[in-house]
RNA sequence: GCGGGCGUGGUGGAACUGGUAGACGCGCCAGACUCAAAAUCUGGUACCGAAAGGUGUGUCGGUUCGAUUCCGACCGCCCGCACCA
């Protein structure tokens, strides 16, 4: 028999397929709904392994949904916007338009040599006009609704590109491109107002049921919602200073207030205090790198002011401005209890300030109990505390919050983490705000009639700075409200913004609003979201945000975008370096017994660590390059293969092999069948050999189909090898339960190799696609079979096993048991004290 | 530091809610076919032991008739967050 021809005929089957138009969603269906997505890709040029195996494990479950009778939406497009495209504009002189158009080009013939069931009519980019027109809309939408607003913003700015640099392009303070020394300014920014949500986000954190326990506390956690009190305290120059404490009950052993060097108040006094500017300029000098912040000293400044204890005026506390405490947190002013907290004793003690513990371990003695370098956190009783004296924490917490209350110092209130979205900006390749700035009426948004603000056709790099603020022409506008000379926004959205309502629009990407909120209610939402584990927090969060808000703006009708979520693992491949210690590529490297060399001069390499495949470690493999050599099955397959989804892979040439093999195997197993029995034959299992085959068939058919709906796509891959190797076993079968187990092996081997089986079921004389086929139904009659081996223990070791009747009771199986050799040799002439029976499982006897 | 996860053969990994540890793949070994090789097929493969048997899921202890699974302590690795009051 010919061997299988991958190549050829993985592209006249993609033909087929697309013939027939077989992927594209019906708008009107009476089926159940089921919307597969995976995280769309950034239009780089090239599929990469990761790609592969993000698109393999989406298509996998697209597909078996289909033939489980549901009608599927498996959309795909292109996460178009961003930086890359500007760098490569700016670097070869193209247009970041076309290189993007281009590379898009490029990807989608890549990716649909993958054999992928995607609805392509759907297909956007979100640099389309059409698309970034839609969300220019949602944008006025969610200003109206109050969603937006226009804050003041610290950032990153780069003085010599004269622009806003995220945080991850600020290398050592300085900018990544420019080298400049970039400071921190003050701008006029966008914000999507997402802190309105935090309670929501937060909360509905526990519906979302099939997500990552993993990404719900990541999320959790950066909301970081935290319950305390917000009281003032009375300052000596007439002020009132607001703190925030989630412990009130330490109150009494105050022994300082700190403000951050940022608060309002350091600030105005330090116009009058040379000493606390520079204070002021030296902590922001060791604000900002990462690391160091972890060592840095606890730093102060002693302003003279002092601040009265809420329930003692005559107790004056120094106010300082410490390096430690956070403006964007809280009030940006704390009060210092250093037994009960690390930072402030740390502090104090730097300082010299009174460290009294107010409360004492059960354990311990309050005459004695005392704090040295190590603040005390855990539970006890208050002391040292007046009228708290006794009580726990939780009570005094709660006393003292309520006489703060009572006196009208203070509030129990929930302070978040979150803080609001900064949206803008400061680059041409993005969605423009769609915004006009008169200097009679103020900021005005562009008139919906006047929708999209289009990007201009050429944007010029060679400019300082963003290219739209430089583009006059493009600047210039009027003001919709009095018609005055006026200048657009030349900000545009960050592209997270984007990627925020994508899986939305899929649903009907050509409405003329954002979304169809028919087509929206009916497919969301995503019944299975497919993404690397790197957007657990931003790209997540975000959605959700966008979610709730078009929620409440009446254009969804579901508060959640992904109802359940899966979070794949990298894929990796060894390293290797040659003696100079220059990565060498895989494809440069020959393997011999376990040791690698170089291709093309035999030198001995080292081999380093598997590692996520990366440009700078040479460790690539290229997903074209497999699919010309080995067909897009095999590489499918291997993605599914050994490792479970969750986990980084190693791809290895072995492992790749081995897959290959398996397809010649199927190939061969689907080959052999084919004459055997007509199509449509009622398989029997008049004899053993049979009877078994047909078992081992339902048995894959019921374990497969567990596996695939759980995505355990690994295990799923072993029994489809169980019931190839049932097969060999079954040669001597009947014919027509020869063809069962065939057409079994090829229609649950479908899902995750499609071309395969399209070329195996025709082979087997179906004049039907396999992809147009029913999922196969497992017979529970053939799972059950008559006698079942169980295995036999004396004291908790396995002795040796028996076989009995599958509806054998106890008492058989007990008789059975205790007459076997093993265990009266075992027993060793011990009459038993006890035997444990546990029906179908196993049989315990306890000498 | 805080939070989460993970430790099973040469190797990737199976083992459902406590019930035959190592399914299935890779690798390796042997055999068949072949002049030979490749491909393919068949068998074997946790460790010690000639065998009987014994030992084994990071380490130590506990619960149980029975523990990879549950509990406690420790060791090691990975991920996330990090002066959040």
């Amino acid at each position: 028999m010919a061997r299988y021809n991958a190549k050829e005929s993985e592209r006249y089957w993609q033909g087929v397929w697309d013939d027939r138009a077989l992927f594209v969603t019906p708008v009107e269906s009476e089926k159940p709904k089921c919307y597969v997505l995976e995280m769309f890709p950034y239009p780089s040029g090239r599929i990469h392994m990761g790609h592969t195996r993000n698109y393999t494990m989406g298509d996998v479950i697209a597909r078996f949904r289909r033939a489980q009778g549901y009608n599927v939406l498996h959309p795909m497009g292109w996460d178009a916007f961003g930086l890359p495209a500007e760098n490569a504009a700016r670097d070869k002189g193209v247009s970041p338009r076309d290189w993007t158009y281009e590379n898009i080009a490029a990807m989608r013939t890549q990716l649909k040599m993958m054999g992928l069931s995607i609805d392509w009519t759907r297909e956007f980019a979100t640099c389309d006009p059409a698309y970034y027109h839609q969300q220019q809309k949602l944008f006025l939408d969610f200003y109206k609704a109050g969603f937006v607003y226009r804050g003041e913003a610290d950032v990153n700015w780069d003085p010599v590109d004269m622009t806003v640099l995220a945080n991850e392009q600020v290398i050592d303070g300085r900018g990544w491109r420019s080298g400049a020394l970039v400071e921190r300014r003050k701008l006029s920014q966008w914000f999507f107002k997402i802190t309105d949500f935090s309670e929501e986000l937060l909360n509905a954190l526990d519906t979302l049921e099939r997500w990552p326990e993993k990404v719900r506390v990541m999320q959790k956690n950066w909301i970081g919602r935290s319950e305390g009190l917000k009281f003032q305290f009375a300052l000596s120059n007439g002020g009132k200073l607001d703190v925030f404490t989630t412990r009130p009950d330490t109150l009494f052993g105050a022994s300082f207030v700190a403000l951050s060097p940022e608060h309002p108040l350091a600030q105005e006094l330090a116009q009058k205090d040379k000493a606390l500017a520079d204070f002021i300029v030296e902590c922001r000098k060791t604000g900002t790198a990462e690391a160091e912040i972890e060592k840095a000293e606890k730093l102060g400044y002693d302003t003279g002011l002092t601040a009265a204890h809420p329930f003692d005026p005559s107790w004056k506390l120094k106010v300082m401005v410490a390096n430690f405490v956070l403006m964007g947190y809280g009030t940006g002013a704390i009060f210092g209890c250093p037994a009960h907290d690390q930072r402030d004793l740390d502090f104090a003690r730097k300082y010299g300030l009174c460290v009294t513990p107010v409360v004492v371990p059960s354990d311990a003695d309050p005459k004695t109990f005392s704090v040295g370098t190590e603040a005390y956190t855990g539970p006890g009783k208050l002391a040292n505390s007046q009228f708290l004296d006794g009580m726990t924490v939780e009570e005094a917490k709660a006393e003292v919050a309520a006489r703060l209350e009572k006196a009208g110092m203070g509030e129990r209130t929930v302070n978040y983490r979150l803080r609001d979205w900064l949206v803008s900006r400061q680059r041409p390749w993005g969605c423009p705000i769609p915004m006009v700035h008169c200097p009679i009426c103020g900021v005005v948004p562009v008139p919906e009639g006047s929708l999209p603000v289009l990007l201009p056709d050429k944007i010029n790099f060679s400019v300082r700075g963003n290219p739209l603020d430089a583009d006059l022409d493009w600047k210039t506008s009027v003001c919709p409200s009095c018609g005055e000379a006026a200048v657009r926004d030349t900000d545009t959205l960050d592209t997270f913004a984007d990627s925020s309502w994508y899986f939305a629009r899929f649903t009907d990407p050509t409405s003329d609003t954002p979304v169809n909120k028919q087509a929206a209610d009916y497919w969301l939402p995503v019944d299975q979201y497919i993404g690397g584990i790197e957007h657990a927090i931003l790209h997540l969060l975000y959605a959700r945000f966008f979610t709730r808000a078009m929620n409440k703006l009446g254009m969804v009708s579901t508060p959640e975008p992904f109802a359940g979520l899966f979070t794949q693992g990298m894929v990796c491949h060894e390293t290797y370096k040659d003696d100079e210690g220059n990565w060498v590529s895989p494809d440069e490297v020959e393997k011999k017994g376990g040791k690698a060399f170089l291709r093309s001069s035999g030198a001995a390499l080292e081999i380093g660590a598997s590692e996520k495949m990366s440009k700078s470690k040479k460790n690539v493999i290229a997903p074209e390059e497999i699919i010309d050599v080995y067909g897009a099955d095999t590489i499918r397959w291997f993605m599914l293969s050994d490792t479970p989804p969750e986990r980084d892979v190693e791809w290895t040439d072995a492992g790749a092999e081995g897959c290959w093999r398996f397809v010649q195997r199927v190939w061969r197993l689907a080959g052999e069948a084919e004459g055997l029995a007509p199509v449509g034959t009622a398989p029997t299992a008049d004899d053993e050999i049979s009877k078994a085959l047909r078992q081992a068939t339902h048995r894959a058919i019921a374990a497969v189909t567990e596996d695939l709906a759980l995505l355990r796509f690994n295990r799923a891959v072993a029994q489809a090898y169980m019931l190839a190797n049932a097969m060999a076993d079954g040669e001597k079968a009947n014919p027509a339960a020869r063809r069962e187990a065939a057409e079994a092996l090829v229609l649950l081997t479908a899902p995750m190799m499609p071309h395969l089986a399209e070329a195996c079921w025709q082979g087997l004389g179906h004049k039907t696609l396999a992809a147009q086929t029913p999922w196969p139904v497992h017979d529970p009659a053939l799972l059950k079979s008559d006698t079942i081996t169980i295995a036999v223990q004396v004291n908790g070791k396995r002795r040796c096993e028996v076989t009995v009747a599958a509806d054998a009771g106890n008492k058989t199986v007990e008789a059975a048991a205790l007459a076997l050799d093993g265990v009266i040799r075992a027993l060793d002439g011990a009459a038993p004290k006890k035997v444990i029976v546990v029906p179908g499982r196993i049989v315990n006897i306890v000498a």
